[in-house]
RNA sequence: GGGCGUGUGGCGGAAUGGCAGACGCAAGGGAUUUAAAAUCCCUUGUCCGAAAGGACGUGUGGGUUCGAAUCCCACCAUGCCCA
């Protein structure tokens, strides 16, 4: 029966009854929408014209309206795919509407890791695949009649692209970052530092107007005493000179190595418990040469051109938090081995060591250098932590702890950073079993090994304050050092405090409060009151204990016996103990005193004590680290640099670019045993023999083997596709200044720190050479919500994939071997699970229109959200009935209700309500309701016998950008002879969109008691009068006092009585 | 462990200080049909009530306000990001 239906001859033979619809009349939106997306290519309808071009309108205000491109992976997309790009067409088709030029691009973000692993897994070459997933998502993405400038595409993997990535990283590499630099930039800001071409450093240097000191850093005081000259400097110091400065730079640094895949991983690419993301093999923390960018110089920027961004809040909060920027002081503590203080100065005990110049931070051998944000508790420090990996903890530890120590750093090497940090419960850590002097009260500190301290932050060296931080708390009572407060608890904090300590009573333990008892008798009687009323101790308890002993005892106590307490107080409040009464006749000089002051006074007056004692200086730090550029992956950009046999790196002269990746058989990295954390990296591109090897003006050099990672080509693909074919030059300077900044980016918040932070920092790098003319890539950002899919939960709380479940609706659902009862969760799409929707069968039952409203209609577009299959048919329906309100079903021509008459007032009235409802809320990307508003409209009109054309054809229009394929059908068939992309946006007329009666509601003391019908504009008296003259409320108020009456226009009246 | 967000019918959601549940799905009823699908119309938060009507109701508990889903505090649950 089945097979007959589908035998079109049979079918056509059926249709003999009036039931059954002629092809003409059907919705057929696998034609309508073939036809379409067949006459917009044909006719280059969504073609985006640069400046010059012919035809351009550059009059017209442009638009730059743009998607996170996506990473084609051989699985095609998923629905969470194009909720994004749905949204921005729908955007760019209502800007076209509105007279915009709109730049709407869309291409493919093709280097990188998942491609060569897929590559390697199927032993094809990643060049092969990656064309191949390109394919297949731009087939796919085609599907959903989205107005991209197709002509515009780009892929990060293409030659002709990467060779400007490779040009632009020539850029880095020949600049140098100027601190100094105040500059006013061509968009007027005022700016401090800049990145200039290193050819004008190395001109400073030769003309003698700067010099540098022993460490190669740039001297530009003529009388400092460290100054050397660049005529005084040998080839190779001159080279190593340039090579500091570079913005791209080569630097032994701490990377993720991972010797099963022979290559480094980014932290992202690296699990919680130190194993790759992909394979799970061990990965080692160990220093290796790796390409560096200088982001951390534009770390202050980066921070302050975030502010006016139209950003997600949460986002610009993110990338913040990432910079990471903290205020505060650099502390030396000298080796007590090796100093004394006495009579008032410091005395350097190894005779080997000469001291030029005065005692100073930079000057200062034979000392622990700490960095802290806090150095208003230095008085509070009560030991020293060295990170496993500094350079310094071999030299000091002492020979009875040699081998303890040795032992627990070679363990610490085989963690992760994130393991070292993140199990802040198990503190671990050995002493070196020397001591440091406190340079604020001359008392020695013990000075300790630990891996809580991490290199990468500040000196890699901390005081500990254990009174004032947790970790360091937490540290002094594992390992039972001493606990100075130094700082007075606030009020709020002791209470707090108190509380908690006080509401395990009810349980089981009261030591923390037996505590505070002991140290205070009428406390204690207190507290076995509570006891008794074994009711523990509310927050009304608490305040009556303060009230009898009083929070300032409290804090008195704190101050005394934090260890008492279990928790270090870490706020801003009051100085104390500093230096209290300690013994402090060892220090040198005047004694620092900050008792009483807050702690950014004594922050202040502290950090001045310190450099005027040459101990230490004011200091911002950055979490911020300087980017980690290369990976030894074959599927990647290759670096534009030559190595030469002397040590000599140069850059690929920019006549010889691109550096082409060479075509290679065998493009698998060099794999190794898991645990050999300390063989060499041997990446693919070094087996490429005759691509590495070069002759140069008669030198030879060998082709650095690296390749970028995967964030290089999306930190500037968006320049790109504003004049994608430009041989020349990265995009024409013209076309750059007119389109952008973006306008709109709309995608994912998974890449909300990194992309957009490397995007920014590599902006602002061509930003400060002149190449670009903003200093923000994206004005606005928007970021769209995961869409999800629903999943299961048996009793034993395991997930379960929606395949092994049975529906047995009403939210009952059960599984279909067992019939066990399972719950309905909601859970991330994943292959494991089998709950992954393709948008190919989506379209193919119901056609891109209808997944295009059902993906807006789903929810707020930045909300996570469910995929319910079950929904679709209601969007589809809704084509259908926006079709039915033009096209006669039966005979394919126009209906018989749609009239040439003038509409009715109630029919243009809902109109303009429609247009206006849809017209904010796709202003505000609230696109579901915007639909919502589509539906009211159909739902009126349906009904009516007769529908003007004066008001169908207007609301073909707004709803086009959802539908375009079915709104250019219609258009069509209603006698349009033009695409309806660039019609005018209907005009909305405020006047008809706003009723002339309004329901209003009426509430007696906050109850709605009755709803009143009055005009719209009836002002606040005349409302009143009505409210109380209706019966209802004369009912309700009935014997009452009227106290106050509460009018808001257009809502409600509120009668206070009682 | 820290930061940020979210919590509303059977389900997705609407309302961001002013009539809670728009709109859609699902469910039920009706019209049409030989029948079904499709279409069109109606009902549908919970509880009490035959009905009229009433009470309750936006995770929980408190607070601010004439008025709170919305703002504030605490807690619970859940998601994301960072460590």
């Amino acid at each position: 029966m089945r097979d007959f239906l589908h035998e079109p001859t049979n079918v056509t033979n059926l249709r003999t009854d009036r039931t059954e619809k002629p092809e003409s009349g059907r919705y057929d939106f696998t034609a309508i929408e073939a036809k379409w997306q067949a006459f917009w290519e044909k006719n280059g309808t969504f073609r985006a014209l640069n400046p010059g071009e012919e035809g351009a309108e550059t009059d017209k205000p442009k638009f730059y309206i743009l998607d996170f491109f996506p990473y084609p992976s051989g699985a095609g997309l998923h629905v969470g795919h194009p909720l994004g790009y749905c949204a921005t067409d729908i955007i760019a088709r209502h800007k076209r509407m509105c007279g915009f030029n709109v730049l709407h691009p869309m291409g493919f973000d093709s280097f990188g890791l998942p491609a060569e692993q897929y590559a390697i897994a199927t032993n094809v070459h990643p060049a092969v695949t990656t064309e191949k997933s390109i394919e297949k998502y731009r087939r796919q993405l085609k599907m959903f009649g989205f107005s991209y400038d197709w002509e515009r595409e780009v892929a990060t993997s293409d030659v002709g692209f990467y060779r400007f990535t490779q040009w632009m990283f020539a850029r880095m590499f020949e600049s140098w970052f100027d601190d100094e630099c105040r500059w006013t930039a061509p968009n007027g800001d005022d700016t401090i530092g800049r990145a200039r071409p290193i050819s004008q450093l190395q001109a400073e240097l030769q003309s003698g107007q700067w010099g540098v000191n022993e460490c190669f850093e740039l001297v530009r005081d003529k009388n400092d005493a460290h100054r050397r000259e660049w005529d005084d400097l040998s080839v190779v110091d001159r080279r190593r000179v340039m090579d500091k400065h570079r913005l791209a730079y080569l630097d032994e640094v701490a990377v993720n190595w991972c010797p099963a895949l022979g290559t480094v991983l980014a932290n992202e690419e690296v699990d919680a418990d130190g194993r790759s993301d992909r394979g799970g093999h061990p990965v080692f923390r160990r220093p290796l040469r790796q390409w560096m960018l200088r982001i951390t110089k534009y770390a202050e920027r980066l921070l302050a051109d975030i502010e006016p961004l139209d950003w997600p809040e949460p986002i610009k909060l993110m990338q913040r938090n990432w910079v990471g920027r903290s205020t505060g002081a650099e502390v030396v503590f000298p080796l007590a081995d090796k100093w004394t203080a006495a009579n008032g100065e410091w005395k350097c005990l190894d005779e080997s060591v000469r001291i030029e110049g005065p005692l100073s931070y930079t000057n200062f051998p034979h000392a622990i250098r700490v960095y802290t944000t806090r150095p208003d508790t230095l008085f509070g420090a009560t030991y020293l932590v060295l990170a496993p990996e500094h350079e310094i903890v071999a030299q000091v530890t002492k020979s009875d702890q040699r081998d303890a120590v040795e032992a627990y750093v070679a363990a610490a090497r085989r963690r992760t950073d994130l393991e070292r940090t993140a199990d802040a419960k198990k503190k671990s850590g050995v002493f070196t079993g020397a001591h440091a002097v406190n340079p604020a009260n001359g008392q020695l500190i013990q000075i300790w090994v630990a891996d809580y301290v991490l290199m990468g932050y500040g000196t890699g060296a901390i005081m500990a304050v254990p009174a004032s931080d947790s970790r360091d708390f937490e540290f002094a009572c594992t390992f039972d050092l001493p606990i100075v407060a130094v700082v007075q608890p606030t009020v709020e904090w002791i209470e707090q405090r108190v509380a908690s300590l006080a509401a395990p009573i009810e349980q089981k333990t009261a030591t923390g409060l037996d505590e505070i008892a002991r140290g205070h008798p009428e406390l204690a009687a207190e507290v076995a009151k509570c006891r008794a009323r074994s009711s523990g101790l509310s927050g009304r308890t608490i305040a009556v204990l303060n009230q009898k002993v009083g929070a300032e005892k409290l804090i008195a106590h704190y101050v005394k016996h934090p260890r008492t307490w279990s928790a270090a107080f870490c706020e801003k409040s009051i100085a104390v103990n500093s230096p209290g009464d300690s013994d402090v006749s060892e220090v040198v000089g005047d004694v620092c005193r900050l008792d009483d002051m807050p702690t950014e006074k004594a922050k202040a007056h502290i950090t001045e004590w310190l450099q005027t004692h040459g101990l230490g200086r004011a200091a911002v730090n950055f979490k911020l680290r300087d980017w980690v550029f290369s990976r030894q992956k074959y599927w990647g950009e290759p670096f534009p640099v030559l190595h030469g046999e002397d040590g000599e790196t140069i850059a690929v002269p920019d006549a010889d670019l691109p550096v082409e990746l060479p075509p290679m058989d065998d493009f698998k990295p060099i794999v190794l045993a898991d645990d050999d954390a300390d063989s060499p990296p041997a990446p693919p591109l070094g087996r490429a023999e005759a691509w590495v090897n070069v002759e140069q003006d008669g030198k030879r050099y060998r082709r650095d083997v690296n390749t970028m990672p995967q964030w290089a080509g999306s930190c500037w693909y968006f320049l790109r596709f504003v004049d994608p074919q430009n041989q020349a030059r990265f995009a024409d300077a013209e076309a750059e200044r007119y389109w952008m900044p973006v306008d709109l980016y709309v995608g994912g918040a998974e890449h909300a720190v990194l992309h957009l932070l490397y995007a920014r920092f590599w902006h602002k790098v061509l930003f400060d050479l002149g190449l670009v003319s903003t200093a923000e890539p994206f004005k606005k950002l928007f970021n769209q919500g995961m869409i999800q899919s629903f999943a299961y939960r048996d009793g034993r709380g395991i997930t379960i994939g929606p395949d092994m479940v049975e529906d047995r609706g009403d939210d009952n659902y059960v599984l279909k071997d067992t019939g066990e009862p399972v719950t309905r969760i909601i859970a991330k799409m994943s292959k494991a699970l089998k709950n992954v929707v393709s948008p190919d069968e989506v379209i193919g039952q119901y056609g891109a229109d209808t997944f295009r409203f059902y993906e807006m209609y789903m929810g707020p577009l930045d909300a996570a959200k469910p995929w319910n299959t079950r929904d679709v048919p209601g969007l589809f329906k809704l084509c259908h009935r926006i079709w039915r309100l033009v096209v006669d079903e039966y005979t394919g021509d126009l209906s018989t209700s749609l009239v040439d008459d003038p509409p009715d007032v109630a029919a243009l009235r809902m109109l303009h309500k429609t247009i206006k409802r849809v017209t904010e809320d796709i202003g505000l990307l609230k696109l579901n309701t915007a639909i919502a508003a589509l539906f009211d409209f159909v739902n009126y009109m349906t009904p009516l016998p007769k529908r003007s054309r004066a008001v169908i054809e207007p609301f073909v229009l707004i709803m086009s950008p959802f539908a375009p394929h079915l709104g250019e059908e219609l258009w069509q068939r209603l006698g349009h002879h033009t695409t309806l992309a660039y019609e005018p946006w209907p005009v909305l007329d405020e006047k008809l969109a706003r009723d002339d009666e309004v329901e209003i509601a009426v509430q007696v003391s906050g109850k709605i008691k009755a709803r009143i019908t009055v005009a719209a504009d009836a002002d606040d008296d005349s409302l009143r009068a009505a409210a109380l003259a209706d019966a209802k409320v004369a009912a309700a108020i009935e014997g009452k006092t009227i106290r106050k009456v509460i009018v808001v226009q257009g809502r409600l009246i509120n009668i206070v009585a009682v």
